[in-house]
DNA sequence: GAGAGTGTTGTAAC
DNA sequence: GGTTACAACACTCT
């Protein structure tokens, strides 16, 4: 997400949003006044907590607009007629693969004073848009846990509070109030890194392991951002290509495969719900 | 063709 | 209060 929120700054802080048109009431919460409200503003920044994307407006301090992506939600952008296209850039929607734009699953349109549009393209519409004030913002900031990439995130503080969870690991990694953003890819790749299990049950991780874990979070989200994040590309090659940082995971999605470290077969099985990935001989 | 799995999280239930 | 199971949805893979 953290890739998502540059790549959009770059492309739309200061342009004036001149039409929305709003192909699903769901993902923008079934409000009728979606676009009106949008509409004739520019955007004044672009800014995450966690995975959830937050713009604001010129002019319009008390307005902001959430952005969710959720499992499936993807943004394009395609510059106006007038603008010269910069290609090679990973939000730059790629035509000529024969789908009319926007497609089957385009949620959400917005177009720019400039002739440029950006695509919100949702295919499962799980990822939400949504309009809030400053006082919901407060709200919803407060829900989240800690940033392993903000300049105060310490390893030491984190461990204790890990350390007090009853819970497996995995699940506390994955609980955003406890630390905001990362998902399960990162999440088995930290655990992986750290050599715990991804089913070890909190209390029971020591402090060494638990610093670090944080220190892993900090670096492999820092890792995947250097390389362009794994999802959003991930979304965007459907034929066999895959985003940078996906040639760097250890363990999600290689099942069967050798264990970098130890050349122990990967293994694969739910723990907190979800899929997770680990090395039956490293991960203790 | 049926059934399981998918990058997330809000909610209900324990 | 903390934690877990499941639903929300549309598609791909077994």
């Amino acid at each position: 997400m953290e890739t998502v929120r540059r790549q959009l700054a770059h492309r739309v802080l200061g342009k004036e949003v001149v039409a929305v048109d709003v192909l699903h009431l769901k993902t923008v919460r079934h409000s009728r006044r979606f676009a009106a409200r949008v509409r004739g503003r520019r955007f004044a920044a672009v800014d995450r907590v966690g995975k959830l994307l937050i713009f604001s407006f010129t002019e319009t301090p008390e307005l902001f607009l959430l952005v969710h992506l959720k499992m499936t939600g993807q943004f394009f952008y395609r510059a106006g007629e007038d603008v010269s296209f910069s290609g090679g850039h990973s939000l730059d929607a790629t035509f000529g693969d024969g789908d009319e734009w926007p497609h089957k699953h385009t949620r959400v349109v917005f177009t720019f004073a400039d002739g440029a549009k950006l695509y919100f393209n949702d295919m499962r519409l799980f990822g939400y848009m949504r309009l809030v004030d400053r006082r919901t913002l407060g709200h919803v900031r407060a829900g989240f846990g800690v940033e392993p990439l903000a300049e105060s995130f310490d390893p030491a503080d984190f461990a204790t509070q890990l350390r007090a969870r009853r819970t497996s690991v995995k699940a506390a990694l994955l609980d955003q109030s406890f630390v905001a953003g990362l998902g399960n890819i990162y999440v088995d790749e930290v655990l992986w890194r750290t050599k715990v299990r991804p089913w070890k049950r909190t209390h029971r991780v020591t402090r060494a392991q638990a610093q670090a874990i944080a220190v892993a979070a900090r670096a492999i989200l820092q890792e995947a951002i250097a390389q362009g994040g794994t999802t959003f590309q991930y979304f965007r090659e459907t034929n066999g290509k895959h985003g940078n940082f996906r040639d760097s995971l250890a363990v999600f999605g290689r099942t069967g495969e050798a264990c970098p470290r130890c050349g122990t077969a990967i293994r694969k099985r739910v723990v907190a719900g979800r899929g997770t990935h680990y090395c039956p001989h490293c991960q203790r």
